[in-house]
DNA sequence: ATAGAGCAATGACAGATGTCATGGCCACGT
DNA sequence: ACGTGGCCATGACATCTGTCATTGCTCTAT
């Protein structure tokens, strides 16, 4: 019997994919947490073989609670499941640890397979996106360059970006126009979309 | 036996919620759909009574889809359930005609039975985002700024909007301000945040 | 040790953006 | 008939952005 936790704030979502992976006989949902930041707990006090874990939650996101999982309890192995197919992700994902990436549009018998797989100590990762992640490259932005468009993205001035990073208003817009290059963007706005496009955030 | 059609981009999710709707003794999901403009057909030829609906599909949404639905099939009865709860969704929803509507976090065993509210004929509606959805109001904006605030939402220039609306810059300006002062944002990009976020699009 | 890269800041400048006043057109309700 | 309000446009204006050149500091790799 593999033994399963499942991480993902949408209540429906979760309970669904409970009740489609309790029906294959060698899997068992033994945990199921809405908030990223339960997950390590989650798992310890219910010994999960295997994490299924969504990289948009509160708290801490999936990619981060594969690294805490990978840190505080190997025995169990992180399977990320995400909506969007960013190849950022897929990358950090596997830097953080993570044996398995999967989206959410792959068909839903694939998912038994997957977890399979990752118990098996095999890697399960959707080879259309692998090919993407490695088109696309890593972020080219430097960190600040990241902080500051992430400041940058629920559509703030300059000066509050400034103040929020304690940096000098001209420093800001240096660094915005040097994320706007590198995106090949053409205004700050399009640099945010694309940078949240590729998983840079 | 209550014969329904599930329509979701996301082929896991659809998967799952097709095994969670069958665990029920009185329900059976008789067709699948990915695409928002493949749901008339499958509704029609399936013999559906009760469809649930993703908002955000290709092709058609999911509100657009439950319009075709009360128009076409009246004997179907449509169910949207969506991941974000958009106080202007839900009121678009019911405007189209959907009897019920449901966020992707409320819990799993309440599905069920808003299904079952929807085809006895009942509304099915989570009475929380009711409740925002009357404190957040219509949209303020009009159709022309609605339009424009849409095309610079990619982040455009002011002269490529233009060249899309076939309006002039100044006109585009003129209701791009209009928009930032009704939604009370200070730059477009926040303007078309607190648009996407109250479902204003 | 030396060159390269990231980090922080300043100043200057062209161009884009947001605001406002104004005007004309049309449809609607009273 | 009249006012109201949405729609389209122009022009002017202050401000905000994006770009570039330049300087100085710290690490790191060669």
């Amino acid at each position: 019997m593999i033994r399963l936790l499942l991480a993902d704030d949408q209540a429906l979502v979760r309970g669904a994919l409970a009740a489609l992976l309790d029906l294959e006989a060698d899997l068992e949902v033994v945990a199921q947490v809405g908030r990223g930041d339960e997950v390590l707990d989650a798992a310890r006090s219910s010994a999960a073989d295997v994490a299924l874990l969504d990289v948009e939650m509160p708290g801490l996101d999936g990619i981060a609670a594969a690294a805490a999982l990978r840190r505080e309890l190997p025995a169990c192995r992180s399977l990320v499941v995400t909506t969007f197919g960013r190849p950022g992700y897929l990358r950090r994902a596997l830097d953080a640890g993570a044996s398995g990436f999967v989206v959410k549009d792959t068909p839903a018998e694939q998912l038994a397979d997957a977890v399979r797989r990752v118990h098996a100590g095999l890697r399960a990762v959707d080879p259309e996106l692998a090919v993407a992640s490695l088109a696309v490259g890593a972020s080219p932005l430097t960190e600040r360059e990241r902080h500051v468009l992430a400041l940058a993205a629920d559509g703030g001035t300059v000066a509050q970006v400034a103040a929020e990073a304690f940096l000098s208003e001209g420093t800001v817009r240096n660094y915005l126009s040097a994320a706007i290059g590198k995106t090949g963007a053409r205004t700050r706005a399009e640099a945010v979309r694309i940078a949240q496009d590729n998983g840079w955030l």
